[in-house]
DNA sequence: TGCCAGGCCCTCTTTAGGGCCTT
């Protein structure tokens, strides 16, 4: 069964996109992704799209990524096909995985492609492990846990292997905390989703 | 014209409201 492998393997993935809401016609622009194996990167998937309009300056300005650089980049269509062969049936993880969740599902909805892994969410984990981080976002959570980064924000590829440090780490730390040597990724999910006056009991 | 998401979580809560996160 997916929910009985290791924490450790799994896809962690970013997306830049034109806005918050594919339900409001926001599209995505960039897929970055690393592929963790026994807590080693073993695969790396990264690739601008063409949403078929022009993004706006604030979001040019917020990812670096400008209109002309999707000027020649594929379609959204043909990048995720490529990204849903990719992804096969690994987990998922992601930095507010209810964002990429929604966009990673809105497009593979237009190709008639579907995702039958299970998704966790970093944030979620890094709010109950992390309860003293000055707050949650990704950049904040990178420089509190002192993880090596190369000052490279807001574009997927890099957002997403700064993202897999931190899942890493977040293992490594409830390893210790709680001396236990493998978690199954479903433990992680539990852990996410339990309020934080229980969450000594999950890994008990 | 003006507006525009959504899930989670906390509290001055639960018949609600607002901040946090993501682009």
């Amino acid at each position: 069964m997916i929910n009985s492998r290791s924490a450790d393997s799994v896809i962690v993935l970013d997306f830049e996109t034109t806005g918050l809401s594919p339900a409001q016609g926001d599209r995505a622009i960039e897929i970055g992704a690393v592929k963790l194996e026994h807590g080693q990167v073993v695969a790396h998937f990264q690739q601008l799209m063409n949403p078929g309009f022009r993004v706006s300056s604030f979001i040019e300005n917020y990812t670096s990524i400008s209109n002309n650089m999707l000027r020649t980049a594929p379609c959204c269509e043909d990048v995720m096909a490529d990204f849903a062969d990719f992804i096969g049936d690994a987990n998922l993880v992601a930095h507010n995985a209810s964002f990429d969740q929604r966009f990673l599902t809105a497009e593979l909805d237009i190709i008639g492609r579907q995702y039958r892994e299970q998704f966790a969410c970093s944030m979620l984990i890094a709010r109950r492990l992390y309860q003293h981080a000055p707050n949650h976002k990704l950049g904040t959570l990178v420089e509190y846990k002192h993880i090596h980064h190369d000052g490279v924000f807001h574009r997927a590829l890099a957002d997403s292997e700064m993202t897999a440090r931190l899942w890493l780490t977040m293992i490594d730390d409830i390893k210790h905390q709680y001396g236990i040597n493998d978690i199954p990724f479903s433990l992680m999910q539990k852990f996410a989703k339990t309020p934080k006056a229980n969450i000594n009991k999950v890994f008990c």
